[in-house]
DNA sequence: GAAGGTATCAAGAAATCATCAAGATTGGGG
DNA sequence: CCCCAATCTTGATGATTTCTTGATACCTTC
């Protein structure tokens, strides 16, 4: 089926859940995928890019939160969160996490469908590359992956969140405080050091010369900022 | 009160849910604006022009779909549809009119101040920043950059401390002691020194002959003035 | 041409930054 | 349960940038 209908990936673990949706979507103008669980559902993200998700909370693996917070990191592919919890604090997590709609089951039909169209016409406007090309640089936020020249560079799970913020605000100055706030969490922000140094280990392994970087500048008094291409 | 915060238009005809909706949302986040019925929300609309609008179906003198349909002809700014209606019909028809989201009442305060940061959290992404243009001048407050015929100039921050509250003051003369206080603090208000040699790197910086200088002109015994557009 | 305000240069002081390396922490495997 | 390896955090030090101040020359207006 090489069609290019909407695809729409269905993460639920319960059969029944399964079958409901694929009857009520099945009417042609998607082309449904599915996964059973969070590890499932990550690599279906990666590999089928859906349009868009849904997603029940109640996964066997892991926690639905965390399952939107790890595609966030890498896409804006709108995610609807499916979920018997009706709990007003679980909608705000799932909400603040990165979901774009939560709907307490059970649902009707109609409504499931009048939702994922709000999320499919506002997404069709917009569509940013997961994969950023800056120079010889390639950074691969679906698979994690920075490549210097087609080589692969191995980085540190904390460097590699420090590339991937200042490579999605490329161009924009990150001052000390927004990254540390983002990484390290509020109680770092008076620690500007801890940054300098993960900076400096970045920089000596991507760039060419580490005492003259191309592409993570340094704006003295402020922060950092990635050279984007503009 | 001159401020930025997101403005939000309220449109519903009950006094009830107007103090609610004010009560919960008056948290210093959001600047407040109301409507009691079609008409005042169309003209409001336009006016304030809001980053966001809650809107009663329910209205005196004009169906809620319709006022959904009418600021869709123009603006692009999220919905979210508040309704004591609970049918999926009303629901599927305000979604495919436009609206972004659809909270029955009675809702928690917490899920509606979550999907509001999401409504907000994706216009917000999508909203191009301001960029100032002076002739060949650029300053671009958001990625803190200004640019000379394209070209990119580097300054203390200090330099684009000055530079920042001129520029934001276009065409106004700001005297010594405004840009004093402002920048330096009130301990400096007798200190026009400093904001001399200032100035003086910043011409040297941006201005073709810094002698005589095009964009910041000196107001003698008064203060300087960015020259505007105009 | 004097006076008050203004512009520029340069140098020391202060703040910020880069780097190396040693101790602390963590997670996985035996 | 302990050990190992990778990573994280912190400390120390030298390099770099930026800030502030003083000296001096320059306008402009009367």
């Amino acid at each position: 089926m090489g069609n290019n209908l909407p695809r729409i990936l269905i993460v639920d673990d319960e059969p029944a859940i399964q079958r409901f949706l694929h009857t009520a979507l099945d009417n042609g103008e998607f082309s449904l995928h599915q996964a059973e669980n969070g590890r499932a559902a990550l690599a279906a993200a990666v590999n089928t890019k859906p349009e868009l998700i849904l997603l029940d909370l109640g996964l066997p693996d892991m926690d639905g939160v965390e399952v939107i917070g790890r595609i966030r990191q890498w896409s804006q592919v709108p995610i609807i969160v499916l979920s018997v919890r009706d709990r007003e604090d679980d909608k705000v997590k799932a909400l603040d996490a990165g979901a774009d709609d939560y709907l307490t089951k059970p649902f009707g039909v109609g409504e499931l469908l009048a939702r994922i169209r709000v999320a499919l016409r506002r997404s069709l406007q917009q569509a940013p590359e997961p994969v950023y090309h800056i120079d010889e640089l390639e950074v691969d936020l679906a698979r994690r992956r920075v490549l210097m020249r087609g080589k692969e560079i191995s980085l540190t799970p904390t460097e590699y969140d420090v590339l991937r913020l200042l490579v999605t605000n490329a161009g924009k100055v990150l001052t000390h405080r927004q990254i540390l706030k983002q990484i390290w969490g509020a109680a770092y922000l008076e620690q500007p050091h801890i940054l300098r140094v993960n900076v400096s280990n970045l920089r000596h392994k991507l760039e060419k010369d580490a005492s003259r970087p191309c592409y993570i500048v340094t704006e003295s008094g402020v922060g950092y900022r990635f050279k984007g291409q503009s």
